[in-house]
DNA sequence: ATCAATTTGTTCGTATGTATT
DNA sequence: GAATACATACGAACAAATTGA
């Protein structure tokens, strides 16, 4: 396999600006040729010649593109175009909340408030894909939910999973992408707010329950109170567990130390 | 500078599984060291020290992070804790925009659906934080895009500093880059449009005028439909867009062609 | 303004682990 | 199991950029 037909001349070794660029002729190759997720690339040894770079500079390349899921790399086997998610976000913004303690709460309070605002934003698309439909799917995934909460066990995957269905509908990927990626932080985070009573639970199943229904009946307004109502109980776990981190510590701010110098 | 003051044991030098975990064990320092954005890093040849690894692997770990904008690299200088901005969302969506002519279009439609969605969803908390001021800056930078409307100039700059500025007092720093991050990629993808009417223009710029009313007045619900309306010139020439596309080539979907072999 | 020191950028060669055939 | 193709990793050397003396 060759980058490209005519094999191109030698290119001069611009041993000049690499570094930056190489990443972005790797994109601009994809982009040339057209290629689409999971399509294979050269390898790595062919991609440095094409390029008239190292093999080393074509590595660092790949992990920067790799990390954005541009590229998908199977070890010992070849270099893929990835698929181009919003994983980096993940990561991202997980690293984030994970900085300081205060800072997973502060995270998971604004990504609350995103996700909301997104199933909102939606609400009347959905509302009318669903008009008049019956989604045993759907119901079951409640269904289960509601057997898991009753015999005091976690549902997350049944949770994650009702929402992606919910969303799929929708020809907007980016949304779709965009609601599964604070899903999935949102998960990441959750664990360390205080257990929520068995009532809260019990209120976000059925929330999910009514948001399903609304959207059935067509009735977007329905919906956007529903979602309002399942997002209530975790709305109040945060406000609480904002309230415990400032009693227990609220002179905890180190203040700036070290910031921007070198020796 | 040293990692920790006494220099740990050389490290067994496990041969095994280095790449991925490394990016991870810097992010761990920088979490347990407490870094913030702007601190700086050890070098290169003592992270590879302190870790057991290679230069060479610690430079593609930090080209992971740097891509995520974890951390930042200075040539010649040093490694930086980064501004764990959401750049890597910008710049992945601007590429998949840029992967085929249409996908520019279906970009740009999605991409205005999400500005939309969270636009609306802090209106609540704008419109009370906002409620009884007068915000002499924001309406300089409306008369500003006013007047170069009128002389047929661009004005992104004002436009970008307009809805920056007016999502700065929420603490919701997600959103607000989130915000941020959305512009951009807007911006970079709208000029292959048709050049909008003058007319349209104008009700743009008039739009940002109801938006800041609105909240000096908050009124939710009035600046809501100020930002429906702030929108709804581009929404209408999207659809003229993709209309045309769509009549243009009406055949021009290649299907899927050599996904995921190699050989 | 020049020079030296420090740090990142790039390259090459080589050895090793891993997946496919 | 063997052969092949490929990614992973290391280390040394040199180039380029930045800073500060």
């Amino acid at each position: 396999m060759s980058i490209s037909q005519e094999a191109r001349p030698p290119l001069p070794r611009r041993r000049r600006q690499t570094g930056w660029s190489t990443a972005e002729e790797i994109k601009g190759f994809i982009r040339d040729e057209g290629l689409t997720p999971g399509d294979p690339l050269p390898t790595e040894a062919e991609l440095g010649d094409a390029l008239g770079v190292s093999r080393s500079s074509v590595r660092e390349a790949i992990r920067t593109l790799e990390s954005l899921d541009i590229v998908k790399v199977r070890h010992g086997y070849g270099t893929y175009v990835g698929g181009l998610s919003l994983a980096p976000l993940v990561s991202g913004l997980i690293f984030r909340g994970s900085l300081n303690q205060d800072g997973s709460f502060r995270t998971l309070r604004e990504v609350l408030q995103v996700r909301i605002a997104l199933d909102l934003g939606v609400a009347d698309e959905l509302s009318q894909v669903y008009r008049g439909t019956t989604n045993d799917e759907l119901r079951e995934l409640v269904d289960e939910m509601r057997r898991r909460s009753h015999a005091g066990e976690f549902f997350t995957d049944q949770d994650g999973e009702f929402h992606r269905r919910l969303l799929s509908p929708l020809d907007n990927t980016i949304v779709r992408q965009l609601v599964g990626a604070f899903w999935e932080v949102h998960t990441c985070v959750v664990p360390m707010l205080a257990i929520p009573t068995s009532a809260a639970i019990d209120d976000t199943v059925e929330a999910h329950e009514h948001m399903l229904s609304a959207l059935e009946e067509g009735d977007s307004l329905a919906y956007q109170e529903a979602v309002i109502q399942h997002y209530a109980p975790l709305q109040r776990s945060i406000e609480l567990a904002v309230a415990a981190a400032r009693d227990a510590a609220p002179l905890a701010d180190p203040g700036v130390v070290s910031a921007g110098e070198r020796g």
